[in-house]
DNA sequence: CCAAAAGTGTTGAAGTTACACCCATGC
DNA sequence: GCATGGGTGTAACTTCAACACTTTTGG
């Protein structure tokens, strides 16, 4: 695996495919999303956030790209990733200002590319902002407060969160973006925060319990001026086998 | 629309990117798929068998490209057409005969090329075989008779497969397979086909039948041997409706 | 003692599954 | 008249949606 990563760092670029990526994060809120800051100074204008992404290499495997785009910016590894899809308008970087930006960071800035879109969940605190070569900064935004982004990453986000709604109602993959005890209240925000829309707290409740994918620890919550929550863990196993084998009816 | 197309078609090709199609029919019995047979003389040994697709033109939007390809192959436009994904397997060349394959037809035959895969529905008798550039003969193939393609196409059939299967649990789009007037029973053998698992008549029936997404003709099967059919037809207005939004609840 | 979120059950409606027989036609 | 697929209803069960009050803690 080492060795085979080596070998692909070696080669060229290929100029005509990135690849970017919506790395989602839930602050026990709501659901976030991680954006690089391209502003190099104050007057810079334009749009300056988009989603982190370069281009891949020549004999890069896609998912690989996506891993190692990932790695470069929180360096993070084994963390959940799905494909998007492909991006491919070529009006994609039809904007002045991200024709701009593109000029200061690759060789051939007017090549028309497209771009493989990915998702991944992570938990916040796992991120420790990282130095990145094509960054000065990145930082989490609130989803819902995202209103555009440089070239077509608003409509790649739009699409990352669709798949991610129909995903989380097949797969329990939101545990990805939960601290490992957490409560039932949090991850009822969270299934709110995704499917956008409000759910029944007892039936959510019940619903997940019937699944038996969580255990509840012994431990509470404490300091907190209410009635403190129980907490909970996910069952490694049963999460394995709902992850492969999804389910078919949970109907949110 | 003609003015852009004839625009697309002077720009150099993209060489590190192509589409494949997957196109589905229905023989009113299983459901088949649309491949071309590269052999180009009884000699050639490895896979004869492959998914129509080609290179992109730079600044041609891929789902342009798809519909190109579509068109170029069986000549039919405004066709069902859904983006499965990109595949980018460095491996995806690797097999010799593909490799000598690729020489014969492209510019650059080494270059790594990335496909982006589409799914598409059509009636079967709307295909009548095209003069193609890239391939002498095309046919259809029953899809679960299918073992291995050239390439990478074999993956990319399975992905399309299950990416219909889901989206024919949330979209009646398996009314583009059909012909215009149609029976309940061949509608039925369509879901099996697709979700490759027996349903229930009786419950399959009334399930159609509360969508309000058929109208039921005076027109009745003649010549069966066997009581006649009623013959049905899709209500436009219901399906652009349901196409559009979809239903969460159609639990097959 | 007040504010804040945690936790808990029941009921009526809707949906799902399983299942067997008669019907209309061509040959 | 027989082989073939077309067409139909019901009952048991499961799931879903809606809804309000008591509990425990910190301040």
């Amino acid at each position: 695996m080492n060795k085979e990563l080596k070998k692909v760092n070696k080669n060229a670029l290929n100029p005509n495919v990135s690849v970017d990526c919506v790395i989602f994060g839930f602050d026990l809120e709501k659901l976030t999303v991680l954006l690089i800051d391209r502003c190099r100074n104050k007057r810079d204008k334009g749009i300056k956030l988009a989603l982190p992404g370069n281009l891949i290499y020549t004999n890069e495997h896609l998912d690989q790209a996506a891993i190692r785009v990932l790695d470069e910016l929180t360096g993070l590894k084994n963390i959940y990733l799905e494909q998007v899809g492909a991006f491919g308008n070529p009006d994609r970087i039809s904007k002045d200002s991200d024709r701009e930006w593109l000029k200061s960071i690759r060789a051939e800035p007017e090549a028309s590319v497209i771009t493989v879109a990915y998702f991944s969940l992570i938990k916040m605190p796992d991120y420790l902002p990282q130095a990145s070569s094509f960054a000065k900064t990145a930082g989490w935004a609130s989803v819902s407060e995202i209103n555009e982004l440089a070239f077509d990453h608003f409509e790649i986000l739009q699409a990352a969160k669709e798949k991610l709604k129909q995903k989380i109602k097949i797969q329990p993959i939101g545990f990805n973006l939960l601290p490992e005890k957490f409560t039932l209240s949090q991850l009822h925000r969270l299934y709110e925060s995704i499917l956008e829309k409000p759910l029944d707290k007892r039936n959510f409740r019940r619903k997940i319990q019937k699944l038996e994918i969580i255990t509840s620890l012994k431990e509470k919550q404490r300091g907190v001026p209410h009635k403190p929550s129980q907490l909970f863990e996910f069952k490694e196993v049963r999460y394995q086998e709902l992850t492969q084998n999804g389910f078919d009816n949970f109907g949110f």
